[in-house]
Parts: structure tokens; C-alpha cells; sequence
RNA sequence: GGGCGCAUAGCUCAGUUGGCUAGAGCGUACCCCUGAUAAGGGUAAGGUCCCAGGUUCGAAUCCUGGUGCGCCCA
């Protein structure tokens, strides 16, 4: 049958593909993630690369409670294009993810599911049932992560429960010992009395409870201002310091009280109005009236006002202990109540603390685990329990006349998660890490200033203060859920062994048998051998208590994992984590690798911000505005959240909300139809070696738009090497939207369509299309690597390409397209191309024409573009879609005058049945009346080549 | 309250050392095509560049002070 039977339509190259235009990314992505796990492609890549440069992104381990939120899933995806774009870079860039698996919120929720059966366990059966709901986690987030296309050693990744991280993080602690920054001191912590258990911030319970508000009268021994003495004619004796507390047990404890530096004093003198005596104290100058108040005295004077900076130093005696104590500056004190002088006692407070901590005062703590007054407290106390010795202290103080007001007070208190019942704040004896010891603090900031790059740069200013200001590590924990600080109590004397040998003594026996041993078998069994107490020489010992915080735990990552059995080495190039690690992970891994190695674990740290909605606010359940991460790839896909994720830059707050969900996925659907495009119209392009293409056959606009790619190919790289993968999704989007899409692909319609299949023409503008496709693939393979690996899969093999995208390597610029000259002349024939659209809107308005193709346009230019513009006039219509162009010179282009000035009309010609442009010659050849000239010439050619 | 950030069209981002009549893509509206078709093309509308002062011939850009939002701390 001769082909000249067919209607023209059938002789046209119409695109055809397989290639589906809707993605059906929820069912896609599980298919091509199996196929990539059947051929292990996670470890194909690693083999490939093998010998490459190495450049290791470490992963900071989240924590294996809950499902994953879309903070978790960017942090992952942002990794995961880093890790990717490495690859693609060339380097070997093995990605080993991890997990955060002891710690509060897992035992926790272990001991509520528990409830009352808690008691009757043992720690070790606690540790198992802990173990159990962390590793549920783990293979819950680690099906989540997957299914978002991250891309790394799923099979073995790294958990702080393995025996060899918990052998690991007691290498560390061995190392630190041995560096002498590990010390014990007391610390106060909640307390439960009632549990006898140490409480985190995470297990107190506020409700209202009423305690008794008192203004207790303390008397001054020295620095009360000169001024007011003179004006008094008094002695510093003569004068009391007014304290406000609701904790009248926690006197006994008082070492200080605490006045703001900058806030007004006054010195007052009153009446009692019950004794009719004359008491001179000092009090906030805004408090004055308010307290006078309290016992509606009437008769008061100000004598005299300072600064609190002015009363530092001066010196009280305590109300009823034999003891001298100062006044110390605290910047935490306030008017808000009381009298503008707090009550210190560091072994009772939080603040306290601190501030004892900046004067070096003594931390006294008195009571014993059961919440009892201990010996070392004033006899008359001795044994009664704090809660009962609050009114035995303020009868005492009311006897003594050092008692200004009592009355009852409600107001919120913290309660025990358990027992419901007031908690207290109890020093204890901690672990800590000495910030300053062997100047840890200052080599900490050598590092941070001279051996980190930092992507945003002023992250390094951030941790810069942070590590500056921050006090000293406490290590310790009194939890049953971590890796125990295999501290070693002496049964005759109560010293403890801890230092580097007995540590590395269990950091083996960890590796062996886990950090459960410790807990699970008998002292006897596991003490180091020639164990001896350092203090007496005693050689009985029990098994102490505490465990490791659980930051020293993922803090100790860069010898449990990178320096580990991972082979990943140490330091790593990068670790990436959202901007509250600067004083989490980042802060605890630095710490301690300057202090067991003098060297960061990181090269650089790459911070993001935080996920919030459309408006900026943080999401919570609260406020309703979450965006389940986890719904949200089941609903839409990975590579639309992956696109959305890589287009925002992520060093500010990222904004996610189902509206950027949709504009990403209509994103993500220009960029599919153009690839669509681009696979319709090489559908039989693997018939031929494109390397058979004569490069002189190349149009010169295929020539321009592979010089474009090449502009593309640069800033892509470029964006990619500074992790600024937004840059490179607009780039990429602005290519294939403008220079593609609308353009080049729109031009070439005509050739790829309506010239002869095998024909040099066609073949020129597929040869581009092939080299669009395979280069715009591969920089787009770390963004959306399952869409990549897709469009890969319709590509002709056969050329040396590898068979998944996501083996090769980013394309480079083939300098061969390279011509600015070239790229200028575009410049002025895309403009006038502008102009000449816009004048055809005017015909359409008018319904004078419908497509481009009807019309015929007159370009008025100046002298100087004419030599563009004419030197290929039937080019100035192809690349317009029109039927026909004429050019004609003008004037100099006026001040603010358009360029160029065009005007068109329908064109008089008439359209070939084939190709649909308007033509001359339609009509003129006899066979094909209804054709014009270049249709007839295929049509002549087809036939004469026969049936394909 | 302190430290570190951020703030330009509805959305995501450009805007190098102060010279802009402030740009791009997406979205929106309208139109065209019906041979990329649950696609494609065109045209257009959209901004007190967070606010208020200041420096300057000139400020989205520099300075000061606010406001809002985020992270961390208190």
C-alpha cells in the first residue's frame, strides 16, 4: 500500500509515549523504591564509587518515639539532596542514618503504659520493655523515611542501643576522665519525696497548692549605705534586710540574698504599728507602699535609696543559724511580688543555684531522700519532714521578732507525674563535664571559628555565644533508660570509683554483653579486676545508679559511629540539623571530640529553620495548622514534597501548608509534561546512533538552546556545590517554563511533526531533545530521584549511560555550544518575537485570526537590527509561528519607544491540510494541491522510500 | 528580659559595592489552540519593598528605634 493512500495526518511524527502524563506518585514511588532496593542500588552506588574522594554527611540521630513530623522529613530530605548531589559530584558519600533510642520520653511512655505494675519490675525488665517500644519506632520512621525517597544504609544503620555504640559512648566518657573534666558535685534537682526518685522537667505536674507567703526581717551586719546611717544617726546592726519566700523550710539552706543591680533601693523606717518599736530595713523602692500595706503601717520613712549594685557585698546574719551570708547580684529579680530581695538557696533552686555557682557559695542541702531533715540541719528540725517543718520555722522566726507578715498563698507548684504529690528541689551529687578544665571552653571556639565553615555563615556566631555563656555540663541522670556512668560506690566509705581504667573496663564489657550487664548481673561479676577504693582501699563495692544524658549519648556519635565500625571516618565533612542543635548535638558532639581528639567532628554545619504555617506561626496541635508529613507523601507523593522542600530557602523558617502542598504539585507537573514532551517526541530515537548526527545539521536555534543548557548546567552545579538547592529549582523551573516550554519545544513543533521522520532536520532537533533530556535528568535526580529514575528508564540505552540515573554523575558544559555572539543575536530575535506576540493579541481580540499561524506581520527596526532580523527572514517566522514575516527599517528607536514596531494582519495565503502554516504555495503543485512546498517535498520522499 | 535570625506581588524567591519606571517563576483573570489535550501558547492585572525616624542629590539597599514571627536561653 503506498503511503500516498493515507490520509497526510497519519504521514505526521505526532509524539507518542508511554510516559504517562499523570504521575500517580502514591502508587509510583512504593514500585520504583522496591525496585531499587531488588537490585541494592544503595550499595551498587557505594562500589561504584569506591576509591572516589570521600565526603560523609553524618546523620544526627532522631529520636525513635512517634511517627515522623514534617520537621523530621525535612531535615531527612535535605540530607538526603546533599547526600545524593555528593554522589553525583563524584565523591563517595556514604549516608548511614541513625537513631536516638534511650532517654525520658521512651521510658516514660514505658512506665504510663505500665501504670502500678512498675514496682514489681526490675530495672533491667524496665530497660527490655524500653528497648522494645524503641525499636518499634525505629522500624516505623525508618519505613517513613524510605517511603520519602531518602536514600542511604537502611539495613544497618546505626542505633545508640547497639552494644557497639554503648561501648562507644563509654570510650568517650574513659577518654574524658582521663582528660580530668569529669567531676562530681551537688546539684539540685526535683525531687519527689514521696517516690524518693529524682523528677525531670518533663514529669512535674503544675497545680495550685497553698503554702504560707512570708517577709521574713534579716539583720544586717555591715554594708548598709553610708548615707543612711549619717541620716539616722544609726549603726548597720540596726538595720534588716526584707526577704519574701513560700518555702519557709528552705531557710535553713540560705546562703545569700539576691537583689538586682540595677533596680532601686530604699532604706525605710517604720513603726511597728503591734509593738510600737522603731525597725529600719531595706526594701524595693517600688515595693514600699505595697508591703507597708500588708500591716497597714502608717507610720514609715524613706531614708535613702541606692542601686542594688550598691548593697553587693554587704553582709546578714542568718535568723536563727549561727552565719554570715552577703548580698549578691542576680539579674532574674524582680518587682513583680515579694520585697525586691530573694532568699538564696542554692541547694533548693534552679536560679539559686547559678547564682551560687557566680559568688562561690556553699551548697547546703539538709535533707535526706525521704524528705526529712538530716543532722546537719538546726537540731530542732532534725527529722521532721520538710513539708511538716514549714510552721515550726515561721513560729521560730515570730518568737524571734524576725517575722514582718505571714499570711496563705495559692499558686502554681509542681507535682510529681506519679504520686500527685509537691515535689521539692534537693541537692544531690551530679556529674559533671568542666567546661573549663584544660581550657575545654577555649579550644572549643579555636574550633568553631577557625576549623567549621558554617552554611548559613552566622550559625558560627550563634554557637559562638552559646558556648561562651553556657555553664558546666551535667552529665548525669537518674534514669533507668541509657548507658549507665558506671560509677563504682565503696561500700565502707561511700567514695566513688570512676576513672579512665574502670571505664574502659566496661566499655569492653559492653561491647560484649551491652550496657544491660550493668544492671542485670551481680556486682561481684563485673567489678574491674584489682578494683580498690581510692579513699580507703576498700574493695567492696556497690553499683551507682545514674546514667548518661542522653546528649552525651548521640554527643559521642563521632567515635561510636564515625570513627566506629562504620567506616565512615572522623571528622565528618557535614552535619545538617535544624537551628535548635547549636545547642543541642552540635554542641554536645564538639564538646566532646575537642575534648577527647583537640579536633571538631564536622568540617561544616548546615542549619535549617523550623517548619512553621502560611503565616509563620510554629505548627501545634493547638493551633490546628499541622501538616501530618506522613499523609501528606501518602496524599500527593515524595518528589512533590521534595520539590516543594528544595524551592524554599531552608537557612529561614520553612512555611508548609496544604496551599504550598498544591502549588508544588502543579510545579511538579510542568516539569513532568515537558519531560513528557521530550520522551513523546524521541519515541524512535533509539533507532539510530546519535553520535551519526552531523553536527552541520544543527539549526541554529538547536544550537543556541544547547548553549542555554549549558547556562543551566553551570548555575545548577554551582547552586548545588553551595547547597542552595532552591537556587537550582528555579533555575531549572525558569529553563524548561520559559526557554523550553515556551519557546524552543513550541518552535520546534513544526520540525519534529511535519518533516520527514529520518530526516536530518527531524533528527537535529531530537538530537538536542536527547541532550535536554539526559542532562536535565540527571541535575534534577537528587530533587525528585524518583521521577528522575523514571524519565532515565525511557531514555535509549545503549550509550554508555548507567542503568539508573541516580549511578551517574551531574552532566558538565560542553563548551563546543558556547557563543556569546550567537546568544546575543537570540537575545534581539527573541525580543522582537515579543513584540510580534503581543500584536497578534490585538488580532485575536478583533477575531481577525485565532492561531499565530494566520497571521503575517511587519517588523518595523532600526538600521542597527536590521542585519538580525533580515539575514533570515523565514527563521523570524518559524520562531513567531507565523505565516509570514517582512522587515523593514525605521527610524532610531526613540527615547522609551519599543524596539520594535510591528504590525500584522491575516495573512493571505492559504493552509496546508498537513502542517496548518499558511504558505505560498499551497495550491501550486498539481499531486498535492492542499500542501505547501516543504510537505510535498516529505511526501514525494516517503513515497519514494515506500512503507516504512 | 537576653542571644541569634527573618520580614520585597496571593505563594516561592531575585534585587552584587545605595542610581529601579522594583523583577522572575508559579498562581489568578481573560483570550487562543485542540497534532504535548485532566496538556500547550498568549496578554494582563498584582507591590506604602513590615513601621517610624535619620544619613544622602538619591534608600528595598546604609544607620537608629520599633512591630511581628521563629529558634535558643532566662
Amino acid at each position: 500500500m503506498s503511503i500516498n493512500a493515507k490520509p497526510y495526518k497519519e504521514t505526521l511524527n505526532l509524539p507518542a509515549t508511554e510516559f504517562a502524563m499523570k504521575a500517580n506518585l502514591p502508587t509510583r514511588e512504593p514500585e520504583i523504591q522496591a525496585s531499587w532496593r531488588e537490585q541494592d542500588l544503595y550499595g551498587q552506588l557505594r562500589r561504584a564509587r569506591k576509591g572516589s574522594p570521600v565526603r560523609v554527611l553524618h546523620d544526627g540521630p532522631p529520636y525513635a518515639n512517634g511517627d515522623i513530623h514534617m520537621g523530621t522529613a525535612l531535615n531527612k530530605m535535605l540530607k538526603d539532596f546533599v547526600v545524593r548531589s555528593l554522589s553525583m559530584r563524584g565523591f563517595d558519600s556514604p549516608y548511614v542514618p541513625g537513631w536516638d533510642t534511650h532517654g525520658l520520653p521512651i521510658e516514660h511512655k514505658v512506665m504510663k503504659d505500665l501504670g502500678s505494675k512498675a514496682a514489681g519490675l526490675s530495672r533491667a525488665e524496665i530497660r527490655e520493655m524500653c528497648r522494645v517500644e524503641a525499636m518499634k519506632w525505629v522500624d516505623v520512621q525508618r519505613g517513613q523515611f524510605r517511603r520519602l525517597g531518602v536514600m542511604g544504609d537502611w539495613e544497618d544503620p546505626y542505633l545508640t542501643l547497639d552494644h557497639r555504640y554503648e561501648a562507644g559512648i563509654t570510650d568517650v566518657l574513659a577518654d574524658l576522665l582521663e582528660g580530668d573534666y569529669v567531676f562530681r558535685q551537688l546539684k539540685p534537682i526535683h525531687w519527689c519525696t514521696s517516690d524518693q526518685t529524682a523528677l525531670a522537667e518533663a514529669e512535674l505536674e503544675y497545680h495550685d497548692e497553698t503554702s504560707p507567703s512570708i517577709y521574713v526581717l534579716l539583720p544586717m551586719v555591715a554594708g548598709v549605705p553610708e548615707a543612711w546611717l549619717r541620716a539616722e544617726g544609726s549603726k548597720a546592726e540596726e538595720w534588716r534586710a526584707m526577704i519574701w519566700t513560700t518555702t519557709p523550710w528552705t531557710l535553713p539552706a540560705n546562703v545569700a540574698v539576691a537583689v538586682h543591680p540595677d533596680l532601686e533601693y530604699a532604706g525605710v523606717r517604720y513603726v511597728d504599728p503591734e509593738t510600737g518599736a522603731v525597725v529600719r530595713t531595706i526594701l524595693g523602692a517600688e515595693l514600699v507602699e505595697k508591703v507597708m500595706a500588708l500591716r497597714k503601717v502608717a507610720d514609715y520613712a524613706e531614708v535613702g535609696h541606692c542601686k542594688g549594685r550598691d548593697l553587693e557585698h554587704a553582709q546578714y546574719r542568718h535568723p536563727f543559724i549561727d552565719r554570715v551570708s552577703p548580698i549578691v547580684l542576680a539579674s532574674y529579680v524582680s518587682v513583680e511580688d515579694g520585697t525586691g530581695l530573694v532568699h538564696t538557696a542554692p541547694g533548693h533552686g534552679g536560679e539559686d543555684y547559678q547564682t551560687g555557682r557566680a559568688y562561690q557559695l556553699p551548697v547546703l542541702s539538709p535533707v535526706d531522700p525521704a524528705g526529712k531533715f538530716t543532722d546537719e540541719a538546726p537540731e530542732w528540725l532534725v527529722g521532721l519532714h520538710v513539708f511538716a517543718a514549714n510552721p515550726k520555722v515561721v513560729a521560730r522566726l515570730k518568737e524571734s521578732g524576725d517575722l514582718y507578715f505571714e499570711m496563705p498563698l495559692s499558686h502554681s507548684y509542681p507535682h510529681c507525674w506519679r504520686c500527685k504529690k509537691p515535689v521539692i528541689f534537693r541537692a544531690t551529687e551530679q556529674w559533671f563535664v568542666g567546661v573549663d578544665r584544660n581550657d575545654l571552653r577555649g579550644r572549643t571556639l579555636e574550633e568553631i571559628r577557625n576549623a567549621v565553615k558554617w552554611y548559613p555563615a552566622w550559625g558560627q556566631s550563634r554557637i559562638e555565644a552559646m558556648v561562651s555563656l553556657r555553664p558546666d555540663w551535667c552529665i548525669s541522670r537518674q534514669r533507668s533508660w541509657g548507658v549507665p556512668i558506671p560509677a563504682l560506690g565503696c561500700t565502707t566509705c561511700n567514695a566513688q570509683l570512676l576513672t579512665a581504667e574502670t571505664a574502659r573496663h566496661f566499655r569492653d564489657l559492653f561491647r560484649k554483653e551491652g550496657a544491660d550487664a550493668w544492671f542485670s548481673r551481680p556486682v561481684e561479676e563485673i567489678l574491674p579486676p584489682d578494683a580498690k577504693c581510692p579513699q580507703c582501699g576498700g574493695a567492696e563495692f556497690r553499683k551507682e545508679g545514674d546514667i548518661l544524658d542522653v546528649w552525651f549519648e548521640s554527643g559521642s556519635s563521632h567515635r561510636a559511629v564515625l570513627a566506629g565500625g562504620f567506616e565512615l571516618g572522623f571528622p565528618a565533612h557535614m552535619y545538617l540539623e535544624g537551628s535548635d542543635q547549636h545547642r543541642g548535638w552540635f554542641q554536645s558532639s564538639i564538646l566532646t571530640s575537642v575534648g577527647t581528639t583537640g579536633k571538631a567532628p564536622f568540617e561544616s554545619i548546615l542549619t535549617h529553620g523550623f517548619v512553621v504555617d502560611d503565616k509563620g506561626q510554629k505548627m501545634s496541635k493547638s493551633l490546628g495548622n499541622v501538616v501530618s508529613a506522613v499523609k501528606a507523601t501518602e496524599q500527593h507523593g515524595a518528589d512533590v514534597l521534595r520539590l516543594m522542600v528544595a524551592g524554599m530557602d531552608y537557612a529561614d523558617d520553612v512555611r508548609i501548608s496544604e496551599r504550598s502542598i498544591k502549588e508544588a504539585s502543579e510545579s511538579y507537573r510542568k516539569i513532568r509534561n515537558t519531560f513528557r514532551y521530550l520522551l513523546g517526541n524521541l519515541e524512535d530515537y533509539e533507532r539510530f546512533d546519535p553520535s551519526t548526527v552531523d553536527l552541520e545539521t544543527l539549526h541554529d536555534i538547536d544550537l543556541w538552546a544547547l548553549g542555554q543548557l549549558n547556562q543551566v548546567v553551570r548555575e545548577a552545579l554551582s547552586a548545588y556545590e553551595k547547597y542552595e538547592f532552591y537556587w537550582v529549582v528555579k533555575k531549572l523551573n525558569n529553563f524548561l517554563s520559559i526557554t523550553l516550554s515556551s519557546f524552543y519545544l513550541d518552535v520546534l513543533k513544526d520540525r519534529l511533526y511535519a518533516e520527514e521522520p529520518t530526516g536530518p532536520d527531524r533528527r537535529a532537533a531530537q538530537f538536542v531533545l536527547f541532550k535536554l533530556h539526559e542532562v536535565l535528568t540527571r541535575l534534577l535526580a537528587p530533587i525528585l530521584p524518583h521521577t528522575a529514575e523514571e524519565c532515565w528508564g525511557y531514555l535509549p540505552h545503549g550509550h554508555g549511560f548507567p542503568a539508573s540515573v541516580h549511578l551517574a554523575t551531574f552532566p558538565e558544559p560542553d563548551p563546543r555550544w558556547d557563543d556569546p555572539q550567537r546568544d546575543a543575536r537570540w537575545a534581539a530575535l527573541r525580543e522582537a518575537r515579543d513584540a510580534v506576540l503581543k500584536a497578534l493579541e490585538g488580532l485575536r481580540k478583533d477575531k481577525t485570526i485565532g492561531s499565530a499561524q494566520e497571521a503575517a506581520v511587519e517588523v518595523v527596526a532600526a538600521p542597527a537590527d536590521l542585519p538580525v532580523l533580515q539575514a533570515d527572514r523565514e527563521l523570524l517566522a518559524t520562531i513567531c509561528l507565523v505565516s509570514e514575516v517582512t522587515v523593514r527599517e525605521g527610524g532610531p528607536v526613540a527615547e522609551g519607544a519599543e524596539r520594535f514596531q510591528v504590525s500584522a494582519s491575516k495573512s493571505t495565503y492559504a493552509k496546508c491540510e498537513r502542517c496548518w502554516n499558511y504558505r505560498e504555495e499551497v495550491g501550486k503543485d498539481a499531486k498535492h494541491p492542499t500542501l505547501c512546498g516543504r510537505c510535498v517535498r516529505v511526501i514525494e520522499s516517503l513515497n519514494a522510500k515506500g512503507p516504512a
